[in-house]
DNA sequence: TCACTTCTGTCAACAGTGTTGACAAACTCG
DNA sequence: CGAGTTTGTCAACACTGTTGACAGAAGTGA
């Protein structure tokens, strides 16, 4: 009962998550959202307790994306991979997602789906509850911390990005080498092949640190 | 020449620095700045671009605790293991500051020291210089992320911390075990111990998937 | 000494932000 | 019909970063 609804919390997140993805998560406002409505911006806090609460729901609406069906037959560590990386996609995918995602636990639907995953093929591994819990930690810190890191040059697009890396690597080619011996001699392979090739590199090395204790 | 200064760049990082141990990052403003300066906020716009590059400014200021020296005859795993614990501890012991320092390169001074201290000690390993940027990519992704990740619940204090994971397991076991069946046989183990056993598990997982490649 | 230039801080203003409390419209139930 | 409840509107509050015009204070050259 009462004075007929027409916003919905769906309603509001799907225009939100338009502006976003048009405009980046900076231009997302309660005036701007609700003059996308066509409604007072004044309207969303009944369906929303604040702009935080609004954004965290968007976010989790936006990880609806990242694929957690186990496929038949699949080794545990492929599992994890695939999800690690479609999450790191998505997140970048989103202009500047990944700071809408935080690594505190939630209940928000796919935030749970994806944890619930991740944990799954863990066990499935062979790794006791206690070291799932672990690794399952450094998962998430490596992935939502390397897509918070990346969203900033990935949200320029890629060409820009490259060309951002080459300018970073040319300023610390010609930095003095007797002060930054180490900077200077790194410097050609830094920031080198696409942040995602990196990403896997770094997300290996955590498997196959893993792989060791499953027989 | 001209009118003499009565700010200055390390006078103003100063004042803000001390803003943000009292009250967090948030707390910092132009107007809060200059109150505390007895300035005009507008003045401030003399000594910076804008508030990003102030806040940078400040952020790397207080990277200056983290120490880099190196020890004699310390192994180098041991030697990227404390820069990257000192690291954490110093953006977690200031509110919220691992939100100022980004992953993309910047020419501030202690950022820099801290880039060369690990890609020297990556290089002392054995590590090739391509190989050596992958580790310290991974590394930086890894210690930064988690510190982001912890900051928001870290500022509250170790006691309420521990509360709040407390409560989250409730929660998490308390979940449909039909439909989470990986996160309630877990729960009990997420989140245990100190936020920092769970960041040195993860860096010295990374640390040995690097060893093996050394001689 | 005088004007000129340069630097530095002040002031008022602009356009935006999140949020709230009072109010009215619109529905259901007794 | 009135009472109760939900929902959107409106005006307002206290903020935010930032800028352009202005004025005070110093050094420099004529």
């Amino acid at each position: 009962m009462g004075r007929p609804a027409t916003l919905s919390r769906t309603r509001i997140e799907a225009a939100a998550a338009e502006i976003i993805e048009a405009e980046g998560v900076d231009a997302l406002s309660a005036r701007r959202l609700g003059s996308a409505l066509g409604c007072d911006p004044s309207a969303l806090y009944r369906h929303f307790a604040d702009m935080d609460d609004l954004r965290r729901a968007v976010g989790d609406r936006m990880l609806a994306g990242v694929r957690t069906t186990v496929r038949a037959g699949e080794p545990w560590d492929r599992t994890v991979r695939r999800i690690c990386l479609d999450l790191r996609r998505t997140l970048l995918t989103h202009r500047r997602l990944a700071g809408l995602v935080q690594g505190a636990p939630t209940r928000l639907p796919n935030e749970m789906r994806i944890t619930e995953a991740l944990l799954a093929a863990l066990l499935r591994s062979g790794l006791d509850p206690a070291a799932a819990a672990g690794a399952y930690h450094a998962l998430v810190e490596l992935t939502i911390g390397s897509a918070a890191i990346d969203a900033d040059v990935a949200a320029q697009g890629a060409r820009a990005a490259s060309g951002t890396y080459r300018a970073w690597r040319s300023d610390y080619r010609a930095l003095p080498s007797h002060e930054f011996p180490a900077l200077t001699a790194v410097a050609d392979h830094l920031y080198r092949g696409s942040a995602t090739d990196r990403f896997e590199r770094a997300l290996d090395a955590l498997l196959t640190s893993l792989t060791p204790l499953t027989p």
